[in-house]
DNA sequence: TCAGCGATTAACT
DNA sequence: GTTAATCGCTGAA
């Protein structure tokens, strides 16, 4: 939770398609207890990668077609992740639009954890990368935001996931539109 | 081998 | 605000 808060403002690189975007939208699950998580259940082959060590990739296709971006936050063993919901493009804008087809300067380009993955080129490959050297990269830039300007809602998607349903733990820089549009 | 499912998106009323 | 589309992966047979 602390981790999806303090990776707002900080820079995705995605160096094998010359992309770089900061993050300005975030949503964190944690570990067994949260029902929404993929991991809770238990271990399967799919959130493998989401018990591996902190600093590490996990990208999921859902719905058969979005991949979805994830950071590893918790420890070896312990099931936690923040997922990446919305980036402001920041290098590589023309082949991000030409990727989504659309115009550079519309704000649906990177909003949403789908959109952002086709925008910046990541691949399911890119599952259990290391974020640190490999090719999909964190980097940070020293900015720091105040509290007021971080907005915390309730999590989209998940209202099957009962109490879990009500954690405040989406994160979002407030008034920055390439924040994915909001929901109730 | 096969039926079921989903951390979404886009289009429509 | 609501609803349908969509397809590769998961888990069980």
């Amino acid at each position: 939770m602390v981790v999806a808060r303090g990776l707002l403002g900080k820079i995705l690189r995605v160096t094998r398609s010359g992309c770089a975007a900061r993050i300005v939208e975030t949503e964190a699950y944690g570990g067994e207890l949260d029902r929404a998580s993929h991991a809770w259940g238990g271990r399967t082959s799919r959130n493998e990668s989401m018990f591996g060590p902190p600093g590490t990739a996990y990208v999921y296709l859902c719905y058969g077609i979005h991949r979805m971006f994830n950071v590893v936050t918790g420890p070896v063993g312990w099931p936690a992740a923040v997922l990446i919901r919305g980036v402001e493009p920041l290098e590589g804008v023309e082949k991000m639009a030409r990727r989504r087809g659309l115009c550079r300067r519309n704000f649906r380009l990177s909003a949403g954890p789908g959109s952002l993955s086709v925008a910046m080129g990541i691949k399911l490959e890119a599952d259990r990368c290391d974020l640190v050297s490999g090719s999909i990269r964190i980097e940070d830039d020293m900015v720091r935001y105040r509290k007021s300007q971080i907005e915390m809602r309730r999590r989209v998607g998940v209202s099957y996931a009962g109490p879990a349903a009500r954690f405040l733990w989406r994160f979002s820089l407030a008034g920055n539109p390439w924040v994915s549009r909001a929901q109730a």
